[in-house]
DNA sequence: CATCACTGACTACACATGTAGTTTCATTGA
DNA sequence: TCAATGAAACTACATGTGTAGTCAGTGATG
């Protein structure tokens, strides 16, 4: 069972999935413009991950390089998991339902689901 | 834009989205099995949901009658949203994807899908 | 009419989360 | 060697959340 992980230090981890090792400076730069946080505000939820056993440390120097301990995918599997059993039941064909009433399936994604589907089955 | 509404709170919704009105005693009774909360408990995240505007409340003599004034659908598709956002870059696709090959999809599943799908485009 | 039980209102409290500021320690350049 | 710099560690603090306890009022009941 991953730890739950936060909205913010989520963004944390998907820098770290793009690029691992980095240190704490390194991803507040990579951060920054999309989030606008400081330097510190990074500090303390690269620690949290860390106290969470989600992201590895180590020590370079007198610093830190950080890298995810969980892949994305898994990270991603179990919070899916969770989504589904909570709204829809657990089942996946009434949450693509509601997308698509919802309007969120375009002609496209309609398109692009058949042919992933088509492939699982062979 | 629908108030954030957590976990437990969610849980009282769906018990109102499946019937309504009802009283604090009754929400409480229909959800002690799942979860075994207090009344107090069920009683304070009905005043919560209510001082979002997430339900109404009627007096009916000394007690509340409480009732969803948000859609369940309205609701699952504004998290729905959210969370294909946040975690799939706002494409849908690559949640089903995820989904599918996280072995999460049965072939009947995917039956059903390719069905719905159908149907979508006539 | 006096009392009791039930109900909403108010209060509580620990832990999570978002968002930092402050302190301390080690390294490095002068 | 000593001061400045940069990094982690520690501290802070408001708000949200899970989970309830207590209080006060009102309708029902003997």
């Amino acid at each position: 069972m991953v730890e739950r992980i936060s909205d913010a230090e989520h963004e944390i981890m998907e820098v770290l999935w793009q690029k691992a090792p980095l240190t704490a400076t390194e991803v507040a730069d990579r951060v920054a413009d999309a989030k606008g946080w400081s330097l510190q505000t990074v500090k303390t939820l690269l620690s949290r991950l860390a106290a969470k056993a989600v992201i590895g440390t180590e020590r370079d120097g007198r610093r830190f390089q950080y890298s995810p301990l969980v892949e994305r995918d898994a990270y991603l599997a179990g919070v899916s998991r969770k989504f589904v059993d909570r709204l829809f039941g657990g089942k996946v064909t009434p949450l693509v339902a509601h997308l698509a009433e919802a309007d969120e399936l375009s002609d496209d994604d309609i398109r692009e689901i058949e042919e992933l589907l088509r492939e699982l089955k062979a």
